[in-house]
DNA sequence: GTCTATATTTCGATAGAC
DNA sequence: GTCTATCGAAATATAGAC
């Protein structure tokens, strides 16, 4: 149940936002009440937060990656871990979805004990990266751009290209992002 | 008063999110009740409408350009385009701001007569254009990757980049993008 | 043009039966 | 594990005095 709740409270918080998400509209659509809800979560802000968490880990890993390079050889890695960062996105695009289009919301249950636990925030560690001075400005600008492609190319490919296959648009992306390095 | 009612919402609406802030918030920022606030605007929406169309403007011209252009001639006037949208989101950023925060919230509004009045939206005649088959799909991911770049790039420039001056950052996106095209 | 006062709705959350 | 019933808070919006 914990489950399908998740799976309906990111479909709906994609949809309509977080904030304009109520929980009587996922209980509803789960076929049971509002109350059965606080059963498998404590507050509305636990389901984002354990969304939240699914993204942490994707995020986590290649962030792990960047941390073991020396400052001087992550531009030089930097299209590979794009590259891994793209089929990262087209795997989980909800997810990365709901991330993109609820920061506000996502800022708010930031202070919660269990999201600050052993490592610090990935989007922190991602600004700090992005704030070295031991990278070139013009080398983390990039950087930041290729991350943008990423996103808007990708996110939602539907509204945008129609009914071109995902995989197309991700190969293209792939290359556009590659001549910037 | 009117015109001091949209400079606080858009403040607002930027920090904490369309939906989570409150018309109470609004008027007390200014001094004033919330009832005041319904004698300039019939609802919150219309709050927000009244920006949205501003950017409405702005976009406008850039699109009207484009719509005069025949299809194999946009691409080659892109890299000119992208530079004027450089500017204008460097000289609006907190109305562009606004609407990559808020887009949900703005869906809700879409159905406002005043929104599809004389020409249709903004963002639709940019979704036709992209999904156009008369320009290869190669160069259509690439104006897309373009958008997004910029908006990463500049749309909150100091958590990016700390107190690096948002022109040097500004030019360092346009020669990326360049490099695209 | 701004106020007080209030109507109305909806939300998140809790208590307790089954 | 899910229900009914309900609480308290906060939100949008309205009515009418000044």
């Amino acid at each position: 149940m914990r489950e399908r709740i998740l799976d309906v409270a990111l479909e709906l918080f994609n949809a309509q936002g977080y904030d304009a998400t109520s929980l009587r509209e996922i209980a509803e659509r789960l076929g049971v009440t509002k109350a059965a809800l606080y059963y498998h979560f404590k507050s509305k802000g636990d389901i984002l937060l354990e969304l939240h968490l699914r993204l942490h880990d994707l995020g986590g890993d290649l962030l792990a990656e960047l941390d073991a390079l020396p400052d001087d050889q992550v531009v030089v890695a930097w299209p590979g871990l794009v590259d891994r960062f793209i089929d990262s996105v087209m795997a989980n695009r909800e997810l990365f979805l709901l991330h993109q289009r609820n920061r506000r919301a996502f800022e708010q249950i930031a202070d919660d004990p269990r999201h600050h636990q052993a490592n610090e925030d990935v989007e922190e560690r991602f600004r700090r990266l992005l704030g070295s001075e031991a990278i070139p400005l013009a080398a983390r600008v990039r950087m930041v751009c290729s991350v943008g492609a990423v996103f808007i190319g990708l996110m939602d490919p539907d509204a945008l290209f129609g009914d071109e296959p995902k995989e197309r648009i991700a190969e293209l992306v792939r290359e556009t992002v590659h001549e910037l390095f």
